[in-house]
DNA sequence: GTTTAATGTAACCAAGAACGTTACTCTTAA
DNA sequence: TTAAGAGTAACGTTCTTGGTTACATTAAAC
């Protein structure tokens, strides 16, 4: 994953909106559960609506739905929405070509890199927005 | 992962050591194969050192070395010595609790964290610096 | 013993990323 | 026609990262 909240924000963001199911819910209000400002909303759910996961509606009593179920809506597709392609840090990686191991473990280190983003993957690929509004209500009932 | 070169640069240096089987490296020549300072050479040592994955040697004619042999170091060890304690933007994030989603989301989403750091930390478990080693050899085979 | 080469670490700086914020334009329902 | 809201650019602050200098400590070699 990564150093920035993209990621948490979109999947509470789609929450609140799974859970507020009908019509259209404004920036302001979704900023004011996530706790931030609305143009920080309004920037991720840019790119949900690029991505066909959100609908907007502009004009006066707009705003924000899910596109789908919200079965519909694995959170992988949310992460590859909102996250910046991860390199790992090998953008600021420039080995020694001169030297036999400098010269080679960058594709050694990208394959191994590609493996373990395919291993957390996996995980985000086996839950949906579905999911994480039937866990909001397990929680519910573990603190009653 | 995250959005620093510490993991890279750390699996860079196992893979010199390895490479250089015999005797104690200096950390400059590990910073000439790196391409980079020195200094930041020791620092990722010296959390190595502190995990006992390396070995130093203090004084004229020291240097480093593996603490077992390649075989013995999973890449998941190098990962979580040297990775700060991955947050997933969890820190930045604080949800506004007298909202039924802001409240109950951040138990929610550690948990779909916890999954898919443990996803991408299983597969990091598969390889070690033998492996890596080996993999190199490999890379070398494919450009003769 | 003295010299020399090395680790160990603190301190500082520059570059970049992330996020909040202001300030607009454009759109559309009422 | 107005008011509410999306869309987006621009800017500042804070934090992280990595490079760099500097210096104390250690130990082999002579």
């Amino acid at each position: 994953m990564a150093g920035n909240s993209r990621f948490a924000v979109s999947v509470h963001i789609l929450a609140y909106l799974a859970y507020r199911k009908e019509g259209a819910v404004s920036s302001s209000e979704i900023a004011a559960s996530v706790g931030t400002n609305p143009v920080v909303i309004r920037r991720l759910l840019s790119a949900l609506v690029k991505a066909r996961l959100v609908t907007a509606q502009k004009g006066a009593s707009g705003g924000f739905a899910l596109a789908s179920t919200p079965a519909g809506i694995p959170l992988l597709a949310v992460y590859r929405t909102v996250e910046p392609k991860p390199d790992h840090g090998l953008n600021r990686f420039a080995p020694n070509h001169r030297c036999p191991v400098g010269a080679r473990i960058e594709s050694v280190l990208q394959g191994i890199f590609f493996k373990a983003q395919a291993g957390m993957e996996a995980e985000l690929a086996r839950v949906n927005v579905a999911e994480v509004e039937r866990q909001l209500h397990a929680v519910c009932a573990r603190k009653p």
